[in-house]
Formats: C-alpha cells, sequence, structure tokens
DNA sequence: AAGCCGGGGGA
DNA sequence: TCCCCAGGCTT
C-alpha cells in the first residue's frame, strides 16, 4: 500500500491489545449478538448507519419480531417495512433492505451471499464497509470495515489530518484498516473496533487515560485527540416552508398520500404539501365536497441534515373527497393502519382528538 | 467530487 | 444551539 501512512503499532501487537481491552470491556449482549445470523448482522448493520446503538435496539427488537428470517422480509409489503421503520430516518435503507431480501430470495437461494464481499456489495443499501462487517461477523472470514468509529480511532492514532469524507483521507484510512485486521476472531476484532470508538475513544470527552493504546497514539501525544478527525466543511441550512393540509371527515379519519417511491421521505405516507394558500384553496376546490377551513394551527420547525422545514398545518374539514382525487387514505386515528409515516406527520397525528368518538371535545 | 437522505443524542 | 453518528446512492 504506497498509500498507507506508517501504521503506530504491528498489526499483531494492535490486535492483541484490542482484542484485550475488548474481551475486559467490550459489548457482548448486543441483541443481534444472540443469535448471530448473516441476516440478523445484515439488518442490525443497516439500522446502525447514521444511527446509534440506543437508538436502534428497540427498532431491531421490533422489527425481527416482524420479520424473523429472510424470507418473510422478502414477502412482506413495503408498507409493513416502512411502518417498522417509522422514526428511524434515511428510509431508503428500508426501501433498500427490503428490495435486497427479495433479490436474495430469488437468485442467491434465499439467503445472503456472505461468501463474497463484491456479490454483498452488489445489493442495494450495501457498501464496501457494511458488507466487511457482515462478512466478518457473520462468517468469520477477514474483511475490514471502515466505520465512523474506525475513521475516528485511526485518524486519532496516526493524527491523519483532512476531512474523513476526502477520498484521499478515505483511501489512507482503508488501507489502515485493512492492515490492522487479523485473520482470526474477525467478529470479536469487528465488533472491538467498533465499540473502542463508540465507548472509549468518543467524539467528546474520549476516556485517553484508559486507553490501551495512548503510549503510541499520535493525538494523544499532541495533546488535543479532539482535533481528529477534522470536521465536514460546513454549509448554512437553507430554510423551506410548506404547508401540511389536515383533511378530515365527518368521522375525523385525516387524508394521507403516499410520496413518491424514491427522494425525501420516498415511499411514506404524509399529508398533502402545498407551498401556497392558494395552491391549497386550488386543490380543495377540486377535490374536497364543503371544504371548511379551521384557524392555522401554530407554524414549527423540522431539521433535516441539509435544510430547516417551516411546518404550517392547516386544518380543514369536509363531508368527502369528489371529483378526480388522488390516491390515498383515510387514516382513522382510532385504528392507525401500519404505514410509515414521516416524523413530523406521525406528531401532527399523534395531537389529533380522535373525534369520532369524542363528538364535544374539550378546549385546551 | 459533491449533494442527497432523518432523526436523535450529547455537550 | 451545534456536531455528527455502525454509510450508501445519485449526479
Amino acid at each position: 500500500m504506497a498509500d498507507m501512512p506508517t501504521p503506530r503499532l504491528a498489526a499483531n501487537e494492535f490486535q492483541q491489545r484490542l482484542l484485550a481491552w475488548f474481551d475486559r470491556y467490550g459489548r457482548h449482549d448486543l441483541p443481534w449478538q444472540s443469535p448471530r445470523s448473516a441476516y440478523r448482522v445484515w439488518v442490525s448493520e443497516i439500522m446502525l448507519q447514521q444511527t446509534q446503538v440506543a437508538t436502534v435496539i428497540g427498532y431491531f427488537e421490533r422489527f425481527m419480531a416482524r420479520f424473523p428470517t429472510l424470507e418473510s422480509l422478502a414477502k412482506a409489503p413495503q408498507d409493513e417495512v416502512l411502518h417498522l421503520w417509522t422514526g428511524l430516518g434515511y428510509y431508503a435503507r428500508a426501501r433498500n433492505l427490503h428490495k435486497a431480501a427479495q433479490v436474495a430470495w430469488e437468485e442467491h437461494n434465499g439467503e445472503l451471499p456472505t461468501k463474497s464481499i463484491d456479490a454483498l456489495v452488489a445489493l442495494p443499501g450495501i457498501g464496501r464497509s457494511t458488507a466487511g462487517a457482515i462478512v466478518a461477523q457473520s462468517t468469520g472470514q477477514r474483511a475490514a470495515i471502515l466505520d465512523g468509529n474506525v475513521k475516528r480511532s485511526l485518524t486519532r492514532l496516526h493524527a491523519l489530518p483532512g476531512w474523513p469524507g476526502k477520498p484521499d483521507v478515505e483511501r489512507k484510512l482503508w488501507a489502515l484498516a485493512e492492515y490492522y485486521t487479523p485473520a482470526e476472531r474477525l467478529a470479536d476484532y469487528t465488533q472491538a473496533m467498533m465499540d473502542f470508538g463508540a465507548t472509549l475513544c468518543k467524539r467528546s470527552k474520549p476516556d485517553c487515560l484508559s486507553c490501551p493504546f495512548n503510549d503510541v497514539c499520535l493525538a494523544y501525544a499532541q495533546g488535543e485527540p479532539k482535533r481528529y478527525p477534522e470536521s465536514k466543511p460546513k454549509k448554512a441550512l437553507p430554510t423551506r416552508q410548506t404547508i401540511m393540509l389536515m383533511l378530515r371527515d365527518p368521522q375525523g379519519r385525516v387524508w394521507l398520500e403516499q410520496r413518491p417511491p424514491s427522494g425525501l421521505w420516498g415511499g411514506l405516507w404524509s399529508l398533502p404539501q402545498f407551498d401556497s394558500h392558494s395552491e391549497l384553496n386550488d386543490w380543495l376546490e377540486v377535490n374536497a365536497v364543503n371544504p371548511k377551513r379551521d384557524t392555522t394551527s401554530p407554524s414549527f420547525y423540522h431539521t433535516f441534515s441539509h435544510f430547516r422545514l417551516e411546518i404550517t398545518p392547516q386544518p380543514v374539514s369536509c363531508d368527502r373527497l369528489g371529483g378526480v382525487r388522488e390516491s390515498g387514505v383515510w387514516y382513522d386515528v382510532n385504528y392507525p393502519p401500519e404505514l410509515g409515516l414521516a416524523a413530523p406527520v406521525k406528531a401532527l397525528l399523534s395531537q389529533l382528538t380522535p373525534f369520532s368518538l369524542n363528538p364535544t371535545p374539550g378546549h385546551a
């Protein structure tokens, strides 16, 4: 590897120290560790992309209760998969997971192709690092990972400058990650690298005094381990505005429409959205019978990684839908269907008074 | 190479 | 508030 920085330890010495640390301080009771299967490891790795362990555990348990096997996932309707993903974010992960299960079911004899990194990477939603994690943890074959934890630990150990999102920095990190990866105890080593970054070499407050590498860590020697990794160049968040129509029928049900299959909130069910009140009025004129607008609810913000959305809910009641209406569902808050919902939509629906059961609601 | 894609937890 | 997390896909 011409691109690799000088390692701070011989690979076998690094492995020995890390595994000794892991045996004492690592996490050995995560839900996907027992029973361990390629399917369970895979689902956990997808959920854990950009999502912390504490958040994932509950979702993982619910997901496994509903989809205990790859077959059950492959044969499930997408709405049910997205329903189990509601609130977890990055919904393309769920769509890709579902699609990959169907591909594996039909083209790989009903199981994940864990013999080959390349075959895994060919499946939607699985990149090089996730493929490495699946192979290492489910088969014990030698495979490296490079997730956020490993990037942080290795940039510190080597005082590696530059934002890890840059390709040249990432190449160096992959070279180091491959170099340190052992030939034995792959499942433990992989879990150890993640645990080390998540619980000791943390983004803030790294526990350097307890670190088994503090004698060779260049960032520690420089006195500023938190300086690594360098942070992503930041940009100002643009703000967008939207009006969300909360159209209710005489039974109190709410009209929802499914979003396009890809893009923001892809495949999720959401309230009809409009850029202006005049566009909303046009929609009501065409689609609703005897619409009665209520006073606009207070606006609130929902923040994404790349913009901020100001949401103004507009309650409207109507007798029924008319005209050429778009496809959608009347969502009954008393008997909620199992659909994927965008987080702010779920929040709005959960606030609703189920007035079909409560004809004279009190006022707040 | 850069942008897109969520939501939450920690400080 | 601000940062970024067990990343991958699209352009």
